[in-house]
DNA sequence: CAGTATCCAGTGTGATACTG
DNA sequence: CAGTATCACACTGGATACTG
């Protein structure tokens, strides 16, 4: 979700994204874009679960956060090194032996946790229903199938 | 980010998911797998264009959603059959000729804009922040690039 | 400890062509 | 019009091994 190529400036289109449908998307959907920005970070399951841990805990170093949420080496220094740059998160380096790095929430970081609650908390009300509609609808298709 | 089969119950791991890691994400952030669940849904570009154009327009057919999102038919028609899964949209087919499907959002189809919107503020609010964060970031970077 | 580098499988998504 | 089927390809993200 985060590297969204085609939506950067001056990023040339691959083959397989076809400029017409990039230049309707944009034309057509003044807001989409926004839309993706926001989608990019809060679609992305480690920033999530990163900001979240660090919420709670206050600081936590690296490997505090891999332990935490059995997170890859490499997704989470990748995500770590996105969240900082979007000034959400702050790295402080210890070069001691051997090294440690802290890492906390900024403001900013901190004040994403207010839309994610929202979130959260119509997750928690709607689930149960989302389940229950899949259910019937499963079931809808496989009487389909059976009288067909 | 929709088909996350490894949270699915009952799914076998398919090679490159060690179980290890898993269990270890589980165990640990015992919310997470509820946090992966809203994403599944809200990380998913498509479904929330689709849901905030419906919200917009009240009832749209396929080719109008289409063409307002720049969508391919084939997103377009998995995604529209996921939320109408989900209980977040109906599907009204009159069988003229042409044929004609009409798509509208349900209740909870509804009730998950305001979730969203705070998001939207959110996001319109702090946009500006990180693109100065990152405009910071990566000029510190260069300057470190050229000292070194 | 805190990363970086490399490799590779799985998944998402667009293009294209076909159907009722 | 409203899809479905098939193909191709970029990107995600885990595993593994190496470094300071």
């Amino acid at each position: 979700m985060r590297n969204r190529k085609w939506l950067q400036e001056g990023t040339f289109l691959s083959p397989g994204y076809t400029e017409g449908t990039v230049l309707k998307a944009e034309g057509k959907c003044k807001d989409c874009s926004r839309i993706n920005e926001v989608l990019s970070r809060v679609g992305d399951r480690w920033s999530v679960l990163i900001v979240i841990s660090l919420a709670n805990y206050g600081i936590l170093r690296f490997n505090e956060l891999k332990r935490n949420l059995g997170i890859s080496q490499r997704m989470l220094s990748l995500t770590l090194r996105e969240l900082e740059r979007d000034g959400m998160v702050n790295r402080t380096y210890h070069p001691t032996i051997p090294p440690k790095v802290e890492y906390s929430l900024t403001p900013l970081g901190k004040s994403f946790r207010e839309p994610l609650k929202g979130l959260g908390q119509w997750a928690l009300n709607n689930l149960p229903a989302i389940d229950q509609a899949r259910q019937r609808y499963d079931e809808q298709e496989a009487s389909e199938r059976q009288s067909a």
